[in-house]
This record gives structure tokens, sequence and C-alpha cells, in this order.
DNA sequence: ATTAATTTTCAATAATTTTTGAAAGTTTAA
DNA sequence: TTAAACTTTCAAAAATTATTGAAAATTAAT
């Protein structure tokens, strides 16, 4: 495969991936884009390279730079922007996971530890039925939750290191 | 809070998690209320308690289905099916771990091998780079695959007992 | 201060996804 | 069979989400 093809196949890939995920396909394209991309992009050059608007070029730069994806830097002597991703997988892994355990996890946890108070009678079925059920949910939220906490704090090689020991 | 309005929020949540991780919010509401409902429904009760039409029901909870979240159930002497979920958070999560493992880890995983063979110049900055970040996001996915995998066979406690126990 | 370059905003539009509901299909029992 | 009970389908409509593009805002050099 040329590299031109394979450089369209990558991003078309990572565009899909990130739309099962609940990522506008966009975002993830440019995110493709940059990561592929040896030096830092301008606005005009993502638009360019991906057949998109300026607004939305501008709207899915400002969206990767708060999710902790993207940088924006300064060319001495030039005014533009230039827009380059952060490369390296695992530092990306562990900051999608940091947002999405902000955005997510945390608050599912809030609204658990609520509805673990609900009241009701011992005798009723739905309430056993539904008070089993969020503790189970709870129980494994927990876990994930502290399994995330350490992988945000952790080195890559450790971390695998650690996991795929125990499972070989 | 009262059991109603603890059944409603915990149906309201986990149909926005759904939807935040890609899976169409009807059809995490309607796992919800069937985790939470100590009897199989019918369609119709489901119909009933979500305000959603015959329709949707139905294809809704045939997604489950095939996603081995949800199983139908007939009772002696009645025409009607209902319906049943899973309740155990830790099959849960197998089973969609496994489901998505299938239809999104394994199809990656294709694609970032053919990539790895794209020829091109070592002294292009553009194949370095490229060469370099589709290698990088093969290792990590390599290592969430095995993780998967010994997830997918794994009993909880053994799964989350050896995980926590390094990290503690 | 003026202007030209660049970035940001956001109402309007387009595209996509979800839902509806009625018709068609299927199953079971009489 | 016939018919009632129930399930499935799918074209059309509704709802949601994403994108455009031009105007407004900002920035920096003259």
């Amino acid at each position: 495969m040329e590299l031109a093809e394979a450089r369209q196949k990558f991003i078309e890939t990572w565009g899909k991936l990130g739309s099962e995920w609940g990522i506008n396909r966009t975002m993830a394209q440019v995110h493709a884009l940059l990561l592929i991309a040896p030096e830092a992009l301008t606005t005009e050059e993502v638009m360019e390279a991906l057949s998109i608007s300026r607004g939305n070029a501008n709207m899915t730069l400002r969206d990767l730079i708060n999710w902790g994806l993207v940088e924006k830097q300064h060319k001495p002597g030039e005014r533009k922007e230039y827009f380059f991703a952060e490369k390296d997988a695992w530092t990306i892994a562990r900051q999608v996971a940091q947002e999405r355990k902000k955005r997510e996890l945390d608050p599912l946890l809030k609204v658990l530890n609520e509805l673990s108070e609900v009241k009701g009678n011992e005798k009723d079925a739905e309430y056993k039925t539904f008070k089993t059920s969020v503790k189970g949910i709870t129980k494994l939220s927990a876990n994930v939750n502290k399994t995330l906490e350490t992988m945000i704090k952790a080195e890559e090689s450790w971390f695998w290191g650690s996991i795929l020991k125990i499972f070989k």
C-alpha cells in the first residue's frame, strides 16, 4: 500500500472508531490527521486535507485541545496558529481515560451512591431487585474506577507489565 | 428517595451513559428497565413504561438480544413473549467487552496490520511519522486485546483480585 | 488609529439517526 | 380453514447532531 492511501485509510478508520465510541467522526479524523503529521498544521491545512469548513475545523480543534490531545503552537515571526497532536499512544490513552472518567464515571458513581439510599420495603420484589442491581453495578464501577486511577498515574511499561504478567 | 423516583433516575442515567458510549439511548433505557425488573416484561409493558412505540420496542429488544444482554422467555400457556435481562454486572461487562471486541477491536487490529506494511522511504518524515504512530497504536491495541481476552474468560473475583492486588 | 490577517461565533442548513405507526407477516388455537 | 393474538418490517416523519459560511471579534503590525 502507498503512503497516501495508507494515510487516508488510517484517518477513515480512526474516524469510524471514534464514532463508535461517542466521539464525533470529524473530531476523530482531525485527530488522526494530526497524529500522522510530522509537523504542526494550520487550520487552513486541516480544512484542506479533510474538506471541512473553517468553522468546523476551528471548533473541532478547540475540542481536541479541551480533551488534552492537541496543542497550539506558534512559529516565530508567524501570525498563524499551528496545531500539533500528542503522538505517544499511552499518553493519549491516559488522557482519554482521565477525561472520560471525569465526565462519565465520576458522575455515575455519584448517582449510584444516591440510588443506594433508596427507601423501601425489603419484602418488595421491585425494591430487592433494584437494590441488588444497583449494588452489582456499583461494585463493578468501583473496580473500574480504581483501575483507571492507577492507569492515569502509571508508566506504560509498568502498567501492562503488571497486568500481562498475571494473565500469562 | 422513593423507589419510583430512583427507578426513573436509574433508567435515565443508564440511558445517558449508553449514549455517551455510542449506544442508542432508548436501547440503554430498555436495558435499564429490564435490569431492575424482578420479572420478565412483555413488549407491551416496555412500551408503556418508556412511552415508546411498538416498532421501537421490538427493534430495541432484538438488538439487546443480539448483544447477549436480554433473553426471550415463554410462559406456559401464554402466547406473548417475555423479555428478561441478565442481572449480573460482571456477566454484562464481559458480554459487552466481547461484542465490542468482535465488532471494533478485531477489525481495527486487522487494519493496523495492513497499514504496518505501507511502502515508503525511510528518509521521508511523513512516512516515518506514519509508521511510528501506527506502531504505537498497534502495541497499545495488542495489550488491550490480551486484557480483554483474559477478562472475557475470567471469573470476576479472580480478575479484579489479580488486578487490584498489583495496584494496591 | 487604521488596516489586514486571523480566529471565533452562531443562526441557518444539511446530514444523520431515531422513532413512529400502520400494514404485512406469523403463529396458535378453535 | 379462519380468525384473533401477537410480532416484524420499513417508509415516512421527527428529532438530534454536525456542518457551513459569512459576519463579528480579536490580534498584531504599520
